[in-house]
DNA sequence: GCCGTTTTCGGCCCGACTGTTTTCAGTCG
């Protein structure tokens, strides 16, 4: 339903039509970020709720719900080629330059765009010169081998080296992440830096000379962009010291929580930019140091960057009901770990060992079980020896070793192991690794089975999605929550950073129904153990507080818990 | 197209950078 918002929205775009275009974007991204299902929403009368939804939109997602199209799009897409779509993805083309294109050159596809630049026919446009031409040809080239978005367990270590690295080169203290980086979204476009300085240009010869610069983008007075030779962009802001608190504000977002925090500035007869919050008729500074005094002027709390998505946290704060977030040190333990034995590199010892530097209580060790033949999974006799180890290793190393595996839920609902070999376990984590593809029907009836066993513990990656690469299973997770609240069985957001699943939106559904959460990492290796604080930001993008998530118990809670 | 304890009509966030158009439009975030 989104898709073909926002479908209607670039078309609207390219037509030159005012405001809708925002209109349309805006009732779209609320509606990706729904925990419910838009069919249950509009049986019960409500779509209008839905922030941004107003009567024609409603209208048109009943006609979608049910005829599968909106008329409205067909014809809008009968009046445009389908190719000019394709257009406005190129960098530095929008709606104007490709309408522009169009007219001129009958120019109405990514392929016809090259030709002419190639040929050099966009250069005798007026309000085009050889530089625009270049723009277009690079543009594409870029367009050709974007691989899509980042996974953030791999751009934030990026990120942070070149915080660090400015920091440390040019004596800063002012220096931050910004944007979708800052606030943990599971995936990210670029990368964005913030520097208080009053030397920009000095922050910026640091910056565009980094030695992972493959180009720089563009560079001006207090701004400048750089492409990595890994890919990614990377953008730097530098404002006067005194005005960073206003500029982080401004440049953490999210641009709908940005747009909503700037209404309510206007609304007090203030302005707010990313150099303070001025009074709108004297334009003297109200706030601008530190980004709580621009919340606080507003009259807020200030919230944590993961919560600020426009999702409820302005309101919440204004009502002083933000919740007290999740936080890493709150962790006490990894329920979600594999060894030598099935498919990890290391050994429970040298896990526990791991486990203790990191100041965990307990860790869990959950090798793959039988029917996992490419994970080398274990029979019950090597799960056994498996036990034996542990007990030593417990003794050894002042960590619990918890003796617990990731089961698989055969197609019909049962366990790989019997339940009496599950009842020796300490805990069981239940997991779908095979026939993916089985319709939504029989997946959850699938699921629902397996959340009845008594000896179930937590639901491993419940919605079995693979960023960038595939799509959540078939599954009625509306179904799957209730079952997993009424067998108080943990749902796992597994913490690799190609799963994050559960995402921030299932999370905060979760706390909402009670069902309880356990940050697992899923760990192959040591140094995967410290994809811990995906899971957790991504934990703190839905809400979660300490007490929703099953690893933030101490041992002997967490034992009392399991013996349940 | 949406929205509203100032409004049911008239607004809709705001500024930097680039290229080329010597005063600004287009794009981006």
């Amino acid at each position: 339903m989104a898709r073909v918002l926002y479908e209607v929205a670039d078309i609207l775009e390219l037509q030159g039509v005012q405001f809708k275009p925002t209109a349309y974007r805006k009732a779209a991204r609320n509606i990706e970020s729904l925990t419910k299902e838009l069919e249950e929403i509009q049986k019960e009368g409500e779509l209008r709720e839905i922030p941004g939804v107003g009567q024609a939109i409603a209208k048109k997602i009943e006609e979608m719900l049910s005829t599968g199209h909106i008329r409205y799009l067909d014809e809008l897409k009968e009046e445009f080629p389908a190719g000019l779509l394709q257009i406005i993805d190129v960098p530095d083309i929008g709606p104007k330059t490709a309408m522009h294109l169009y007219r001129e050159l009958k120019i109405t596809n990514l392929a016809d765009l090259k030709h002419a630049a190639e040929q050099h026919q966009i250069r005798e446009l007026k309000g085009f010169g050889e530089r625009s031409e270049e723009r277009v040809l690079h543009g594409i080239a870029l367009l050709e081998r974007r691989s899509g978005r980042m996974l953030l367990g791999y751009a934030y270590p990026v990120a942070e080296g070149m915080v660090e690295y400015i920091r440390r080169k040019a004596s800063l203290e002012k220096v931050s992440l910004g944007g979708s980086l800052r606030r943990m979204k599971e995936t990210i476009g670029d990368i964005d830096i913030l520097a208080g300085s009053n030397d920009p240009q000095w922050v910026m010869d640091i910056f565009t000379t980094h030695p992972q610069v493959e180009e720089v983008v563009e560079r001006g007075q207090t701004k400048a962009s750089v492409r990595l030779r890994a890919g990614v962009q990377v953008d730097l802001r530098v404002v006067e010291e005194v005005q960073y608190g206003a500029a982080l504000q401004y440049f953490t977002g999210s641009k709908d929580h940005n747009v909503a925090l700037r209404q309510m500035a206007i609304d007090q007869g203030l302005k707010l930019n990313e150099y303070g919050l001025f009074r709108k008729d004297s334009n003297e500074v109200v706030a601008r140091e530190r980004e709580e005094d621009i919340y606080h002027a507003l009259g807020l709390e200030i919230m944590p960057p993961e919560m600020r998505e426009n999702r409820g946290e302005i309101q919440a704060s204004i009502a002083h009901r933000l919740p007290n977030l999740v936080g890493p040190n709150d962790v006490r333990g990894d329920l979600h770990v594999h060894t030598l034995a099935s498919d990890g590199n290391a050994t429970i010892e040298e896990i526990a060992y791991a486990c203790k530097r990191k100041g965990y209580e307990y860790v869990g060790i959950t090798d793959h079980s039988e029917a996992l033949k490419v994970a080398n999974g274990l029979s019950v006799e090597r799960l056994r020896g498996n036990m034996d180890i542990a007990r030593n290793v417990s003794s050894l190393v002042e960590v619990k070793v918890l003796i617990g595996a990731e089961v698989e839920i055969l197609e019909n609902g049962k366990f790989d192991y019997p339940d009496d070999v599950l009842r020796q376990l300490d805990f069981v984590v239940g997991a779908v690794h095979s026939k993916f593809t089985m319709p939504e029907k029989e997946m959850t009836e699938r699921v629902l089975t397996a959340l009845s066993n008594d000896n179930m513990t937590i639901l491993a990656h419940p919605t079995g999605r693979v960023l960038e690469q595939r799509e959540p299973y078939a599954l009625d997770m509306d179904r799957v929550m209730q079952a997993a609240k009424d067998h108080e069985v943990c749902l796992e957001l597994n913490a690799f950073p190609e799963r994050l699943d559960l995402n921030d939106i299932y999370c905060r559904k979760a706390k909402e129904m009670g069902v309880r959460v356990a940050i697992s990492t899923d760990s192959h290796s040591i140094a995967q153990l410290d994809n811990m604080r995906y899971g957790v930001a991504t934990a703190r993008r839905g809400w979660l507080e300490a007490q929703d998530v099953l690893n933030t118990m101490g041992l002997v809670s967490l034992t009392d818990f399991l013996s349940h």
